[in-house]
DNA sequence: TGTACATCAGTGAACGCGCGTTCACTGATGTAC
DNA sequence: TGTACATCAGTGAACGCGCGTTCACTGATGTAC
């Protein structure tokens, strides 16, 4: 092998491991993430793990980074495809994380709704990373929103969309988690939705 | 001893036992609650567990309960004098709820906050106490609000207020954290507070 | 071109540790007579 | 009142299992000459 096919073959065993790292976390949490687990998920043996991460503790961290920036380009995606269509980008937001999908999917949806509880409780590496997910998703919901909209209303709208999301999932996919669900549409684009950041 | 006073002596250990694990249970999340570490904060060594509780998990769904019935009263009280004193007890479930004591205090605080991502993840006993915790915060909201309200307001404050904290705690008890807060704070007073369900 | 050697991603057995659970036992407190 | 026995909450050693981590090894792929 030259050193440039060694480095590819082994970049892409470790991408695999990311993406089910990134999976595992959003469905099982942090505690329920096991090495061999996701090996076996990536195609691998448990023992080679630590060839591509220092231990555990710095795949989650990595992990939490990579479904991060994995969710947030798939909803990003949604949100300027509506604004070249002319349609509302916070529209579009609400929608979407509030919609029935990311109820039933919490393993490729977003990361702060999947693991809100459990980020303070971790080591400093994986809150350190959660802080920039918690930033990034703020962020995002700013962007939606009419420049010069006061900063706080983009840490409202993130704080109950992520409290919606845990709720609905927490009462179940059915009738009720659906209704709640609604209600947080519902009153998010009465109270915001009115002007419009796209262009 | 009389069958009576064995009775209370056990029931006293079981009461401690109950404690110790309500807060273990929003200290470490319910990965982080072990049956040794309990019973030593209750005074007990580990052997003992099992004359009390079926298993772990039966203590995690009771932990639930009580920790939720604890904090729901701790609040209501809160309200309630509010209300005597002809204030408005939605401002003062917002304040308490959303306050720098609960940012820095989640093992005394709202299990659903503290819990709530890992809630939908539980066995089927612990995820049954867990719907009715959300039950009992959003009919908690319910009543601070004047008879007449529409439902759905009450899902949605309860929403926000969960998510708030949940973000305020991932980004620490400093600046950042206490400025989310008070953001949503500042939004649900200002969207909701107008009219009183006081008397 | 061919042969010996080097590199290195991945394998799988093994280790140590923590934790839930079990169980024989203790000691305190009661009842029978 | 006293003695023998029963009850039972709690003790602490032990077991089994899962999991993170280590490590000697394999086999494929490259380089040196």
């Amino acid at each position: 092998m030259t050193s440039g096919i060694r480095s590819i073959k082994k970049q892409d065993s470790y991408e695999r491991i990311l993406d089910a790292a990134a999976r595992a976390v959003r469905s099982n949490g942090f505690a329920g993430v096991g090495v061999a687990d996701v090996m076996r998920e990536a195609g691998l043996t448990h023992g080679g793990f630590y060839a591509h991460f220092k231990s555990r503790d710095a795949l989650l961290a990595k992990a939490l980074e990579h479904a991060g920036r994995g969710s947030a380009e798939s909803i990003s995606r949604r949100i300027d495809a509506q604004k070249k269509n002319g349609g509302s980008a916070f529209r579009a937001l609400v929608e979407r994380y509030l919609s029935e999908w990311h109820l039933a999917s919490p393993e490729e949806g977003c990361v702060v709704a999947a693991l809100g509880s459990e980020m303070p409780r971790q080591s400093d590496d994986v809150r350190e990373a959660a802080c920039d997910r918690v930033r990034g998703l703020v962020r995002m919901v700013r962007d939606t929103l009419p420049a010069g909209t006061d900063e706080n209303v983009a840490l409202t709208v993130a704080s109950t969309m992520v409290g919606a999301l845990q709720l609905a999932r927490t009462l179940g996919n059915n009738e009720q988690g659906k209704a709640l669900l609604a209600a947080n549409r519902n009153a998010l684009l009465r109270q915001y939705g009115e002007t419009d950041a796209s262009r």
